[in-house]
DNA sequence: ATCGTTTATCGCAATTTTACGATAATATAA
DNA sequence: TTATATTATCGTAAAATTGCGATAAACGAT
């Protein structure tokens, strides 16, 4: 693969497909939509909502995390997490649009 | 990794995780924009618009047609690709209402 | 000070993704 | 028929992802 040719897109594109990439896990879906849920902040019981290992769901978290979706913040001996409303707000700005702009493609398509 | 776990999550989580995963690529981004942009069948020029060799963007295609976004028809040398208007309802109906939810809920967080 | 609980990280392995060049396959043009 | 153009697929390689157990780190309780 040598060079990730990704550097070369559009910013914007480049961020959607972060984003995106970061929910194309069932387990981050899941994991999204129990801090939804939930309106408090979920420390380590996701870990038994998931049929996954503890270290992977740490993996998980990490990964939504870096993607700026959670955040989560150290209390004592456990971790707060919650989801990051910046990044809601990103994920809402950009993917809306898009869904909305395909949607609105297809109805005037060739095929 | 052994068994992907995944295949223990929630159907339409997974059917979700899917189509974000489809979407996680910033050549696919730049894809279905260009077919949402060009309302016109688009075969192979798309690969002139992206920074990669042709076999490459045929993979490309070739993911997004697997995840039912897109559908490509044979058309004469030609292949003709453009936006599969069930995957982008589907998308819609999927994305959309996700998306509402988190940004709901961040609104009576704890943090 | 020690013990138990919680969570992150490390090491490892299997699988998947990304990317490219080369090549095959197919249809059109000459 | 032969050449040309278009696209898919194959083979290969590097990197990233997914997953787990083991372990470390850090805090609170005893």
């Amino acid at each position: 693969m040598a060079i990730t040719k990704a550097k070369l897109f559009d910013t914007s594109r480049k961020r959607s497909a972060e984003l995106m990439k970061a929910l194309g896990h069932p387990a981050r879906i899941a994991i999204i939509e129990l801090l939804a849920e939930r309106n408090t902040c979920i420390c380590g019981d996701i870990t038994e909502e998931l049929p996954l290992a503890q270290s992977t769901v740490s993996q998980h978290l990490k990964a939504l995390k870096n993607a700026g979706i959670i955040k989560g913040e150290v209390d004592g001996v456990r971790t707060c997490y919650c989801l990051n409303s910046d990044g809601i707000v990103e994920l809402n700005d950009l993917l809306t649009p898009l869904v909305k702009n395909l949607k609105t493609a297809t109805q005037e398509q060739c095929c």
